[in-house]
DNA sequence: CAGAATCCCATTCGATACTG
DNA sequence: CAGTATCGAATGGGATTCTG
């Protein structure tokens, strides 16, 4: 969705529904990778390659892609060092930090329920 | 997923890494509307057509996509009556409310940080 | 190493029309 | 009311190639 409206602000008040402003940040956990890159940086500073190793199967494009949204939500803070080859670090920002442990409060239960839910899947599939 | 081109096999390690089964949990939180199923779901038993009406924007088919992945996944129950005009009732199941609680948490973070965000995109996209 | 730029296929989703 | 069926457009994202 991503509406990004540059300039007007939709004055959403107290919010008496539901999708008050979810969206903005939950199309980005929507994404293949967003989630698994927060996971990735909350154990510490990572450079790009690092990153890449860490999430079997992300290409290059999408770490790219990935990495850049995180930092203009500013929920990631990227650092280049001029060197030869080039260095760049990605870290979590304050807000960062406290989405991730949301994300990974989620992740864990992910793994504690995964099993329940295969089970689910397979007695509809039954069916 | 389905990383799958043509020839190419998906090769999924036995979860040897992180991604163990964090995947077949939040793809379903990444689709459009799951997330805000979810959430109103876990304020109480809601009708077909209350969902729709309390989900601004969801279209007839999306809901039942939606609401159909949510019991295969032993998420939601559906409850049938046989009555005219019929009455369909979904409501969250023991593991839906344990994930719903995780969801209503992350929806909270959401609306708490959504000026933070929104501000932190105005200033990349001044660059 | 850390990207940027293309190409292009697959899936998602919305709109619409129809049904029990 | 609560769906099902079909179609087309938009989007996501993988593979590949090129660059500073």
């Amino acid at each position: 969705m991503s509406v990004g409206h540059t300039g007007v602000t939709p004055q959403l008040g107290p919010c008496g529904d539901d999708d008050c402003g979810i969206r903005d940040v939950l199309d980005r956990l929507g994404d293949k990778w967003t989630v698994l890159v927060l996971v990735e940086l909350a154990k510490g500073v990572r450079r790009f390659r690092e990153l890449q190793r860490a999430i079997p199967g992300i290409s290059q494009r999408m770490l790219t892609v990935t990495t850049r949204r995180l930092c203009r939500d500013g929920l990631v803070e990227r650092t280049a060092y001029a060197t030869i080859p080039p260095q760049v670090e990605y870290r979590l920002t304050d807000l960062g930090r406290s989405l991730a442990a949301q994300v990974v409060s989620l992740a864990d239960w992910s793994r504690s329920h995964r099993t329940a839910i295969a089970e689910a899947r397979e007695r509809w599939d039954a069916l």
